[in-house]
Order: C-alpha cells, then sequence, then structure tokens
DNA sequence: ATATTTGCGGAACAAAAGTTCCGTTATAAT
DNA sequence: ATTATAACGGAACTTTTGTTCCGCAAATAT
C-alpha cells in the first residue's frame, strides 16, 4: 500500500539519545540531529514528532534499556556485595569512555530539566523510585543470606550507595581522575559489610 | 568626566548568577537577563561583554563567594565531624528552598557545560581541587585531634565526602524527600569516625 | 500494471536568539 | 558653565531555531 522507512526507527531513536547524552536538550538543536541521524527534516518529524517528543522517546528509551538492564542485574545476582562492585566499576569504566566525560544521560537530564519540565520530572521519579526499589531488594537478600551486615535498612543503604554512584557520575565532569574513583568506591564499599 | 552605571555591578551580577543556576546557560536568553536585571540591552552588553563572558564571570563569583565560604568554614572548625554535619545540613536545606530544586550551581554547570566548553572545564577542576584540599586539611586536623579514625587516608575521605555532598544535590534533582537525605547523611557520617 | 498510500528532499517561514550600533542623556572634572 | 566621556534606550540586523508544507518518489496490495 506504501512506502517504506529507508531507516530503523529504534536505531535513530537511540542515536538521537547519544546525542541529547553528550549535548543536553537545549545543547542540542534540529540541525545537528539531522545531520548525526542523516535523516531527512520530514522523516524525523513525522516518525518522532517535534524534538521534545523526541527527546522525551529517547529518555523513555534509557529508562527501558540501561535502567531495565541494571535492576534485571541487580535481581539476578547472587552474591550482592560482589554485584555492587561489579556496578561501581561499570560506572567508572563509563565515565572514562572516549574522553567524553558523558556522565548519566539520566543525571544529566534532571539537572537540566527536571526543575522545569513536569513529564520529565516524572520520568526521573519513576526511574529512581524503580532503582531504589531494586537496590533495596537486592540489599535485603544480601542482608538475609548474610552478606552484608544488618547494621543499617536495606533502604537506607540502596539510597546510600545510589548517592554515591550518581556523585561518580558528576565526579567525572570535574576532570577527576580514576584515583578519585578509587578512593570513593573503595569507602562506599566499606559500609557494605 | 562621564556619567555614572545607575545599578550595582556586583547585585546585577548575583541576580545573573541567580539566573544561570536556576535555568541553565542555554535554557536562559538574552531577554530573560534583561527582563529579570532590569537592565537595557547596551548595559549588559558595555558591562558583561556577551552572554558567554556573563556566565563565566557568575561561575566565579559563585566559586569566590560560596565556595570559599566552605573552605573558610572548614579551615576555622574546631570540632571537625561537627563542621561536616553542618555542611551536609545546609546542603540539605538549601535542596528545599522554595520548591526550587535548584541543586548547586557549580555541579548543574559542569553537567551541561564541561564536557564541551574548555574554560568552564577549567573552572570547575580547580573548583573541586581547591574543595577536596579543604576537606582534606580539615580531616586530617580532625584525626590528629582524635576527633576521626585514622582508618583512612584524609584524602580519600575528603573525596567521600565530596561525592555524597554531590550526590545530595542529584537527589534534590530526582524527586527524592527529606528521609532520603537523612538516610544518606546518616550513613556517610557514620564511615567519618 | 495500477492505484494508493506513505516516505522523502528540500523550500519556506515565523519566531527567537544573540549582538551591534546610534542618537540621546547624564554626570564628573575642569 | 562647558566639555569630555561614558551610560542608556531602543532600533536594527544577522543567524539560528524549530516547524510546516508541498511536490515527487517508491513500495505494497490488489
Amino acid at each position: 500500500m506504501a512506502r517504506t522507512k529507508r531507516f530503523d526507527e529504534e536505531e535513530m531513536l537511540h542515536n538521537a539519545m547519544l546525542l541529547f547524552w553528550h549535548k543536553g536538550y537545549n545543547g542540542t538543536s534540529p540541525q545537528e540531529i539531522l545531520d548525526e541521524l542523516k535523516l531527512s527534516r520530514s522523516s524525523l518529524y513525522d516518525t518522532y514528532g517535534d524534538k521534545r517528543s523526541l527527546f522525551i522517546s529517547a529518555l523513555k528509551r534509557y529508562r527501558n534499556t540501561v535502567t531495565a538492564e541494571i535492576i534485571a542485574f541487580l535481581a539476578s545476582s547472587e552474591n550482592i556485595p560482589e554485584a555492587l562492585k561489579t556496578l561501581f566499576q561499570r560506572t567508572k569504566a563509563q565515565c572514562f569512555v572516549g574522553e567524553d566525560k558523558r556522565g548519566c544521560f539520566m543525571v544529566n537530564s534532571k539537572v537540566e530539566l527536571a526543575p522545569h519540565d513536569e513529564e520529565v520530572a516524572t520520568i526521573v521519579k519513576e526511574n529512581r523510585e524503580a532503582l531504589e526499589n531494586a537496590f533495596t531488594a537486592a540489599i535485603k537478600r544480601g542482608q538475609e543470606m548474610g552478606q552484608i551486615s544488618k547494621d543499617n535498612p536495606p533502604r537506607s543503604l540502596a539510597r546510600f550507595i545510589m548517592n554515591n554512584l550518581w556523585g561518580l557520575t558528576v565526579h567525572s565532569k570535574s576532570g577527576a581522575d580514576k584515583k578519585v574513583f578509587d578512593d570513593i568506591i573503595r569507602i562506599t564499599l566499606s559500609v557494605i559489610k
């Protein structure tokens, strides 16, 4: 009946996500999106709506892939302290990918937009709550398995862990070197004992 | 010899700082600056140069006032654990000023601009290093006075403390309530013993 | 093979962003 | 009081941003 799209919708959304991740919402113009995705103007607007809709879609994609993967990883881990260590190491490694200092897309977006954009604020809040619940459940299991001390309630520890993970993404924007990351990770994990 | 300015240069710079703090660099237009500061276009450009120069000046002002005040506070404190607790409580309190969720201007700026703006990256890096040195010196004194355990080197603890302070400013953008802050502060300070 | 429908290239456009310029006004020093 | 200099108000202008629209192209279903 009609012509088919000559690009992969999901792949383009992924590329748009990477672009917003790098340069922020207000720092990315439609022209840059077109150049980067190699898409025609009409294809962009027909497929994704306006710039803000595209951004919201990208943010949701991040939640459904990156965040979801972390939650799944926690849920499937048997050794919780080891799993947490892995997450910290991965965060550290990602902060040094290609001199990009891109940090975390969710953190970047909430810093730039959450105070003034209701929809972004909602996504960001739900993302935080979902992560907190996943960390809480994992830490609770860790405590029940005797891997983690019961000195602190699991939810408190979950919040503390997340605070340090997010702190690292800010540190990556501050020109901190790997030793700074190592110090922070070592002390943070020492609390989970 | 010539006419005098009808506004206070420092006061206007302060107001500009608050505006950038709220809405970010790319989120603030020259028109908004004029409206907010009640300044004529020519006065703005004659006095502060272009928008980017104004932003840089605002960032430096933050460093010379807010950051400098924290450094002075640490240097003048006798009870270090108490001083750290005060800083955390102040950070928490500021995160809930007027439903603003404005966070920390230095953190906001580095997340938005540091990866793509060399000059911002430099200011942000120097700010981080100055703060780290101030925390390190204070914690070292705290250890020497027997207020803080010597389990960890002072610089490592300094980095850990800063990571959690910055984490809180990110948490404030995530719709977290005060209980979240209290959990994080309690566990963080429990490491400083 | 044809009709139909959607995709695509790019022109076009309104609005805003960001800056400059100029004529007038005020004031400080002489 | 006069003069020199800087401040101010606002017009004006270029560029970019964000979006729409239109005509042609292509592919699918019949």
